[in-house]
DNA sequence: GGCGGTATCATACGAACGTTTGAAGGGAGT
DNA sequence: ACTCCCTTCAAACGTTCGTATGATACCGCC
């Protein structure tokens, strides 16, 4: 089994897939970015539809695993949801076409794909029961945890989403990485005043600056 | 001229390019959809890229309006700041088609529309300049006021847009006027809690690096 | 040298695409 | 009754779509 044509189709399916959707990314489109035959698809996938699912499958997966590795880390529960909120601004950063794709199969007619059904309730499940741990240590203040997730996770994926309106509307790069950093520590400087019961006396031990 | 046609193939237009884009929506479609002639885009518009743009222009301009309004009303910046996520809610539950169509022009590769990035200008440029007044009477936590007002306004925005998905995914209805007043309540006290400058007399962490 | 299986190739198919065309309605003004 | 002009209509155009097909190229192994 040759895999460099099936990663290169995986690949330019991608990019594809995350800018037109699933039907405005043609068959005819993606073989020619992957620089193979017109029939590529159907012989290595078995059909459009194939390749598509196996894109999404590269994309979420990875995602899956990198946010729920970061709520294991040490510290206090705003201390993980901060961890979470970096790492998930490092994977949208890293791969543009995940929220994209999500957005397209979202909107589209068909069946959201069960991988990212349960990716998202994963990963929202994930905040909010770091957020009901913190409210229940006392370091989060009141309020639906599900709800309050939901508000933590929607600004990187919209501000990753919108990153082409940002630079043509506003002038903010995000390919300068000083500018991220700038947005991603405002980000999170967003997401703890706004989780905090108070100021955050208790743990601010250590200066979170990178 | 009939008006009626024409106000249903822009009907017709919202709804088709706000779920599939302007390549997915087919003029087939969005005629059919109508009610009309497969040649009554053209003879009415001319192009569907002309009706396109119209699309665009009923939804952004009426938007554009209410969330201005919004930010004259009474009351303290953090006040007005709650009024226009308010307003944005509205406009969004009313309007879905707005995030929609949003999203497909920035993904697609044709340029944004002009008067898609003036609105983005305008409106982030409300929200950051109340954020600076509430800065300067000393309501509202030192940062950058655009990148907060990008946080702020990131919530509606993806919220509107993944509907189906939390419906899906985490069974949050949006329909339901009760889980709508719920969710925009829980955004309103996160933004509040966000930008309120609290008690936080440490005062070290705002994100300025050099 | 020849063989079998995998991979790539050019080509063909019917369907759907946006737009054009010319004819047929249909009501107001004379 | 007749003419206009605006609107609607069915049909056809060339193009592009996803997939299917059969031929050709490559390569380890008898």
């Amino acid at each position: 089994m040759n895999d460099t044509t099936r990663e290169s189709l995986v690949r330019a399916g991608r990019e594809l897939f995350a800018r037109h959707g699933f039907d405005g990314a043609s068959v005819r489109a993606i073989t020619r970015q992957a620089g193979t035959n017109l029939g590529a698809i159907t012989y290595h996938f078995g059909s459009k539809q194939a390749l598509f699912e196996a894109v999404a499958a590269s994309l979420v997966q990875p995602a899956r695993e990198r946010l729920q590795a970061a709520t294991r880390g040490p510290g206090t529960p705003l201390d993980r949801i901060e961890a979470m909120v970096r790492a998930f601004f490092e994977i949208l950063f890293e791969h543009p076409e995940l929220p994209q794709l999500m957005v397209h199969v979202m909107l589209s007619s068909s069946p959201v794909p069960e991988v990212g059904l349960r990716t998202m309730q994963a990963n929202v499940g994930l905040l909010a029961s770091l957020i009901r741990e913190g409210q229940e240590d006392g370091s989060v203040r009141p309020g639906d945890p599900q709800l309050m997730a939901l508000s933590v996770a929607a600004q990187p994926l919209w501000l990753a989403l919108a990153r082409r309106m940002l630079r043509e509307g506003i002038a903010l790069d995000l390919k300068e990485p000083e500018t991220r950093t700038d947005l991603v520590a405002s980000v999170v400087t967003f997401v703890r005043a706004a989780l905090s019961v108070q100021a955050e006396s208790a743990g601010a031990e250590h200066p979170e600056i990178d």
